[in-house]
Order: C-alpha cells, then sequence, then structure tokens
DNA sequence: CTTCATTAAATGCGTTGGCATTAGATGTCT
DNA sequence: AGACATCTAATGCCAACGCATTTAATGAAG
C-alpha cells in the first residue's frame, strides 16, 4: 500500500466520520426541537414534508419510503402512526388494489406549515455549524 | 423573505436531504457487509476502532460513546454485546470505582483487523459515489 | 380459465436505541 | 464525621426499525 493509498485512506474515513458527527447533531436538534415544540419525530416530518411536495396523486407508499429512507416496513408503521394522529388519511388505490394512496388531511398540512420554520430554523443553526467543523 | 432567502433556504435543505442519503446508503451498505461478512454491525465496529486506536489506558465507557455516536445507555449496551461476544472486557477502574474500562481482547482485535479492509472497500466504493450524487 | 411468478402493503418477531430511574462512588461543605 | 450534590454505569420500559412472512391483487403463460 502506498504512502497516497494510506493518505486516501485516512480522507476517506475522516470523511464518514465528519459524516456521521454531523448526522448525528443535526439529526439530534431536529429530534429535540421537533419533538418538544410539536410533537413528531425527524421521520414524520420528512414523511409530511413529502406528501406536501406533491400535488400529483400517486401511490405514494412506496414514494414515502423513499422520502423518509425508511423500509417497507417502517414506512407502513409510520403512516400507521400518522393516521392515527389524524395527519394523514390512507385511500384505496382503484387502478391497482393492492396499492394505497397516503393523503395528506388539514389537520396534517397544518402541522407541517408550522413545523417547517422549526425545521429550517435548526438547520440553518446546526447544519453549517457542524459541517464546517467536520469538513462535509 | 426575499428571493435569496428563499434560494438559501432551499441549497440548506437540499444539503440535508443529500446528507440524510449519503448517510442512508453507506450505512445501509456497511450494515449489510459487515454483518454479513464478520457478523457485526455498523456501531459495533465503530467501537472496536475506538478501542484499537487508544493505547493510552482510560475509563473509556464514555469516549465509546463518543466514538459510537450512541448514549450513555446505548453504550452500556453495546459493551454487554461486545463482551458476550467475547471481543472486549470490562474492568474496575482503580482510580474511579465508579468507571470502567473497556478493553479490547484479543478475539476483538482480530476481528477488527479482519473487518477493517472491508469497512475501507465498502466506503470507498459507496461514499464518492454517493456523495458526488447528492452534493455534499 | 387456470396456474404461477411478481408486486404492494401489513404484521410477527427480534434487535437496538433513548429516556428516566436506580445503585454505588466521589468530593465538597459545614 | 455527616449530609448532600454530582457523576458513572446499569437497567426497566417503551418506541422505532429491519427482516422475514403473510395476504391479497395483478399480470403473464400455458
Amino acid at each position: 500500500m502506498s504512502v497516497s493509498d494510506v493518505g486516501a485512506e485516512r480522507a476517506l474515513v475522516d470523511r464518514w466520520h465528519g459524516l456521521l458527527a454531523c448526522h448525528a447533531a443535526v439529526w439530534g436538534a431536529l429530534e429535540r426541537e421537533l419533538q418538544s415544540r410539536h410533537g413528531i419525530g425527524v421521520s414524520e416530518f420528512e414523511a409530511l414534508e413529502g406528501l406536501a411536495g406533491c400535488d400529483h396523486d400517486k401511490c405514494r407508499a412506496a414514494e414515502l419510503a423513499e422520502a423518509a429512507h425508511l423500509s417497507q416496513s417502517a414506512t407502513s408503521r409510520l403512516t400507521a402512526r400518522l393516521e392515527k394522529a389524524g395527519l394523514v388519511q390512507r385511500a384505496m388505490c382503484d387502478v391497482d388494489r393492492r396499492g394505497i394512496f397516503v393523503l395528506l388531511t388539514q389537520k396534517g398540512r397544518d402541522l407541517y406549515e408550522a413545523a417547517r420554520p422549526t425545521h429550517r430554523e435548526v438547520l440553518a443553526e446546526a447544519l453549517p455549524r457542524t459541517d464546517r467543523a467536520v469538513g462535509i
């Protein structure tokens, strides 16, 4: 292994540790603020944001998984939590009765609008501070 | 809110989503490969790496928490898992009998040495690919 | 039409994580 | 010395996740 390989490996590992640290710091701050001010977690917020930014009706169950970076099963349970909280509504998908629509309720939209400033505020405070510190 | 504020907000959110996507992709790849090839998870590996890179004896329980970005309780259980697997050993801390030392066993060191190439390999493959795609 | 591979979502199960609490040790202040 | 705030690690409890499986619907092939 050459000298530059060692240097490249160090740089790669350092970048990964920086990313881990940044992720942990920002995620933690978001979780804390979103939970205490609005009663939702980061995954819930990401799901609501995904739904709010989607005007075209589609079988969003799979898309929610992508938006929240969750497995299919975790997405199913996340949807259940959101539905129980009255923030979304499940609807049958007429063209393919295996799939479902997930729709924002008015309450869900209101909560999203209320939580968005908190979300942006935390990002503006924690993200630049953290990622400069770790060199992302 | 000015036009540039909107742009700055977009940029900030995009950076966060990029970081989330990169983290999810790399973490998932690491978890998969470390688990299948060596039977440990990402947190376990980070803990072993933290221990391997520490020659000076110290009450590492708290330091492990920092290395693995885990809470105190999660670190306690992580240590218990590693001890049960024979990878580390708990030892009393003579100068402060509240604290503990966590020491790598030979088996733990061997496993770390075996897993490190896998770890680096996955990083080299997944990290550049992902973070270029998302602009971290 | 029937059969079978495929796909979407839900669910059982085990693991991991955080919060709150507990137990024990330390150090300070009187 | 005794009382008390502080600190470390462990543990009870519960929430959230992933994997594997199940249920139901679809679509393609015989």
